[in-house]
DNA sequence: TTGACAAACGCAACTAAGTTGCATTAAAGT
DNA sequence: ACTTTAATGCAACTTAGTTGCGTTTGTCAA
């Protein structure tokens, strides 16, 4: 799953805003664009604290509510587990397969639109949707033996 | 939404299966059987207490994860909220309307297939597909103002 | 280059939601 | 009534995240 924004882009859009370019913010950008999977806080802790430096998990909360706030990534919640997972909010829209024996993640982009999908529930219920979320549970090709 | 089984059959399959019927899995199953909502442990520890009896957390929570076992009732995880919530198992494949102002949730059953979308999947990915599960969030006709 | 100001940070304490161990109680069959 | 084991209750614990508050640090302007 490719993104469409650069970290340098996504950093330079929030200093034109105010806001500054800390190592902690930059780290976090980083693992985002770097790799596409959804992170937990405690998941990017790890990572922080094996690479460069170690931050206080209250901070990495916070910069992580602040990253959402704005925009840039965009929370998770897997139908299995308890944290909440996070993933760059400019990714191609797409879904997840998670396999319930190894728990890897495997983005899946759905050619059967779900807009049409939408747009009969805001005609039938008067329901605007603004959002949704699918998840298909399973087992993955490895898994399966 | 309707259910295929009624509080009496579950019990009494559950007893043809050597467990008991006491007084809070009778109460859970009534509560179940009765409202077709989604509820969260604690709404369902509040209605318990505002009817006859109160109930141990602990008990509760070991009767949830008893029935969830026996697939009387399934785990649902919504997106914005950080509780379980859980529903009978056996009522009509469904899905969730989600509004983000008042939390109201409405059940919505889509007439086009995923199980189409699964089999896709399967010969794509190689990924056997088990469950899903499709959340639409957004503004309900009532909100909408 | 220095000062000021708000953004960002760290620590400690707290909360929400659920779990575990263990001793006790109570359905259901005999 | 007796026995067995499912079910219960209590206290302590865990996980995941939050809040208050005092301190530090980017950034901009003088």
């Amino acid at each position: 799953m490719k993104t469409t924004e650069t970290a340098e882009e996504i950093l330079s859009s929030l200093a034109s805003q105010g806001f500054r370019m800390t190592r902690l913010r930059k780290a976090i950008i980083g693992v985002f664009t770097g790799n596409g999977l959804p992170m937990s806080a405690d998941e990017l802790m790890e990572l922080l604290r094996s690479g460069l430096a170690a931050f206080n998990r209250t901070t990495v909360y916070r910069e992580i509510a602040f990253l959402k706030e704005r925009g840039v990534i965009q929370e998770i919640q897997f139908l299995h587990e308890r944290v909440k997972r996070y993933e760059l909010a400019s990714l191609e829209h797409h879904h997840h397969l998670v396999c319930l024996r190894c728990n890897r993640v495997e983005d899946i982009v759905l050619e059967n639109d779900l807009a049409d999908q939408e747009k009969s529930i805001l005609n039938s219920k008067g329901f605007k949707v603004t959002n949704h979320m699918l998840e298909f549970h399973g087992i993955c090709r490895g898994c399966d033996s």
